[in-house]
DNA sequence: CGATAAACGGACGATATCGTCCGACTAATC
DNA sequence: GATTAGTCGGACGATATCGTCCGTTTATCG
């Protein structure tokens, strides 16, 4: 009865927009995942963040169908945050070590959104999310080896040691009380690490 | 009938001594869940746990009474194996920065078995514990503060900043395939960071 | 403003893990 | 080798979380 044909396709060409309340739903849903998810592991239940997001359960199946597709979009939103910050550092007008302490200061900073940057557990990285990071990193391995042809940085230092380290400064230790300020001293040390002649540690020049 | 009040005592006289090897299979636990917890992390199922000790639950609960009893103990004797790496650290023969650079190695070796040495998540710390990790502290302290003295490491750095970086080595990135290499790498950068004049590393002298 | 496609949100059965309990077993002692 | 305190280990009911389903609500378009 309802169903003839001609009525069929009138339905595809009857197509409603997406609705805009959805995609900020969304948003709340990965937003409120990362803080959950960094302040009780992956294994986070679900009503928990929904509960966060101010949502019900249902809308957050909806958007993300499994435990894993929402772990892998935050992953995602993490390694894009990661290129964004190595591209601003890149665009920088300082000299390679301090366009690194910049990338670095940021990581720190974005900690608590940088939920899954490299953290092992349950996270699917797709095949998208493995582009961005591999963006990311060779925007980072290019500030490096400009470093290390003007010979301010050690060429023994790999884009993947400061990659690690940048890990390690996202991922933290949850147990500090002032992890930031930690981290900074961390990651100043670290820099007179990479420096190839600490005497004079970049004031003018 | 079988509690007259001298039998009572012959109890107390008679008591049996604990047997060996309940001792093997607390420790048997102790190791599973050292492995487990740093492979799942701390919801790893109690099933889990006694299946990779070859024991069954009830065991495991015989011997820790609840999953923070465990968890406590882990962080205990991952305290304690920090300690005892930083007392060896101490007796050596040799420049604090090559002290350092032992402990820091030998943190990157026991990494499967300091579990929880500083990580968040629900490790309740008893007194203990906290004594063992403030003599830790205090050794390592020693150490770095004769560096200091004798002008070998730069005085801006403080023991807070040595142990957080150990810490973060221990805790490591579960999703780096050759760890233990990429952490290495990472100490020698840190080591050459603190270091006050790097122009010569150390070789005699 | 009315119609309707799309989104919301919580109730629900299924499943997994918890910590306890108790009969079988084993090592230490006589 | 017999006795027995102390240990082992898995079955069990209770509880928590999962992912689905569907009636209700809301934003968009004519």
């Amino acid at each position: 009865m309802i169903g003839a044909v001609t009525d069929e396709q009138d339905k595809v060409v009857r197509r409603r927009g997406p609705r805009r309340d959805a995609a900020d739903n969304r948003d709340r849903v990965l937003a409120a995942a990362a803080v959950a998810v960094r302040r009780e592991g992956t294994a986070v239940p679900m009503a928990t963040i929904a509960a966060d997001a101010g949502v019900g359960v249902g809308t957050v199946y909806r958007h993300y169908p499994s435990r894993d597709a929402l772990l892998g979009a935050l992953t995602h939103r993490s390694f894009q945050l990661v290129l964004e910050t190595a591209r601003r550092a890149a665009a920088l007008d300082a000299a390679a070590i301090d366009r690194i302490r910049f990338f670095l200061e940021q990581t720190i900073e974005h900690g608590s959104d940088l939920v899954l940057p490299m953290h092992g557990g349950p996270a699917p990285i797709d095949q998208a999310t493995v582009a961005v990071r591999e963006e990311a990193h060779r925007t980072l391995g290019s500030i490096l080896e400009r470093g290390q042809r003007d010979g301010t940085i050690r060429t023994e230092v790999t884009r993947a040691d400061v990659v690690i380290f940048g890990a390690l400064l996202a991922q933290g230790l949850p147990h500090v009380p002032d992890w930031k300020l930690a981290a900074r001293r961390q990651a100043d040390i670290y820099l007179a690490g990479i420096l190839n002649s600490p005497d004079e540690p970049g004031a003018d020049r």
